[in-house]
DNA sequence: GCTGCTATACTACCATACAAGCAGTTATTG
DNA sequence: CAATAACTGCTTGTATGGTAGTATAGCAGC
């Protein structure tokens, strides 16, 4: 039950139905879901060891506020795992790796709704890593995008043109298909480069959720 | 208790004081410690959300072998991850930052045993990523770290060699203190290099430390 | 001698009770 | 009236008992 809880909250808290510097009990949490506080109490451990959650002892555990230097500094790291990654699935892919990844772009196109264009997205990167044969490298991404995705998940009502991603995503798998490293190193950097532009609109637009330090 | 008792086995299993396949027993920990099972089973949580326990359901806890394929994933995303640092390092240093990082190549100088150097150098890469502005992204660096010291400890008696580790050290620093982008990267590549040819060497010599699938 | 069952001794897991600390409010006192 | 002290309600932290599952050693039966 505890990893359950884990998984519930953490995806709550990453699509941001539990907003930043909301105030999250043990007792609450455990009597909402018919379960005692020790398994909430282990689910808020892993939480905060992914630095979703704060927990102050003896007054409280909150959803981190998001901190913008940690967005770009995760951003930072994500753009120099997965160009590396990219570069070296260019290099692997052979016929049937580069039909899955058609196969997610397809998907990506038809899922015209922004849940579904997000878990799709997550699909192909992960595709991609898989390629490159780092599946324990894109979990360090994974954790690492938790912290990206919750402001990807702020602007996905209005900012975000799935259109402009949806090429960047084609110029990525071109370039891997066509076995190019340099060229999917640079799609890769232009696609990671997009969360740039919305980081201090949003920032302007939310101020309650970004930490002000 | 619990943070303090997390810190304690994190060091032991990195160091490999706690060998590679160990069971670890709640009851038996909390006894040793001097503490309840609680405390210990949340130690355990967040070891092994490190990778550096398994925790089998209603079949005990064990240190995780060390996996090949995970250590080589572990260098493939600090590699990235530093190279990146090291270039912004080579941007923004100041005469202040390379009078630090000058401070922190004595020290490794000075401590010629070998778990002092351990701690300088890690100091210094620490150094380098705060001077790139980057203190979050360490902390991804510092998570993937683990599984290679582990690696580093097992080698530490015979076969690294401290002058080599420590002129690459110095390669890093020149080219940071040289301003120069490009020169940094390839002196970090060349030294995350060189745990590649120890690893195949140490699989061989202790193969019951190393997970066989 | 070999196979299969059973008792037992472990394990992690969950629930519950108690302890300790912080904060805000209320009552008390100078 | 003001300042302070105690009280009350919350929080996380720790200890412990009981549960369910697994692995193993030993015995029974073939």
């Amino acid at each position: 039950m505890g990893a359950q809880l884990h998984q519930l909250l953490r995806e709550a808290i990453v699509q941001t139905t539990l907003k930043p510097g909301t105030a999250l009990s043990e007792t609450d949490i455990a009597t909402r879901y018919q379960v005692s506080r020790q398994p909430v109490r282990e689910a808020f451990i892993r939480l905060a060891q992914e630095d979703l959650v704060e927990i102050r002892p003896q007054r409280g555990t909150f959803v981190r506020r998001i901190v913008a230097a940690n967005v770009l500094d995760a951003r930072f790291v994500r753009e120099a795992v997965e160009v590396a990654v990219a570069r070296e699935a260019a290099m692997n892919a052979d016929a049937a790796a580069i039909a899955r990844l058609h196969v997610t772009l397809k998907a990506q196109a038809a899922a015209h709704d922004n849940p579904g264009f997000l878990s799709a997205d997550e699909a192909m990167h992960r595709e991609i890593a898989l390629i490159a044969g780092r599946e324990s490298a894109w979990r360090i991404v994974d954790q690492v995008k938790a912290q990206m995705d919750r402001v990807r998940y702020l602007s996905y009502v209005d900012v975000s043109p799935i259109d402009q991603l949806l090429s960047q995503h084609r110029a990525i798998v071109d370039a891997i298909a066509a076995h190019d490293a340099d060229a999917a190193e640079m799609a890769v950097r232009i696609h990671m480069a997009e969360i740039l532009q919305q980081l201090p609109e949003l920032a302007r637009r939310y101020p309650e959720m970004f930490e002000t330090s």
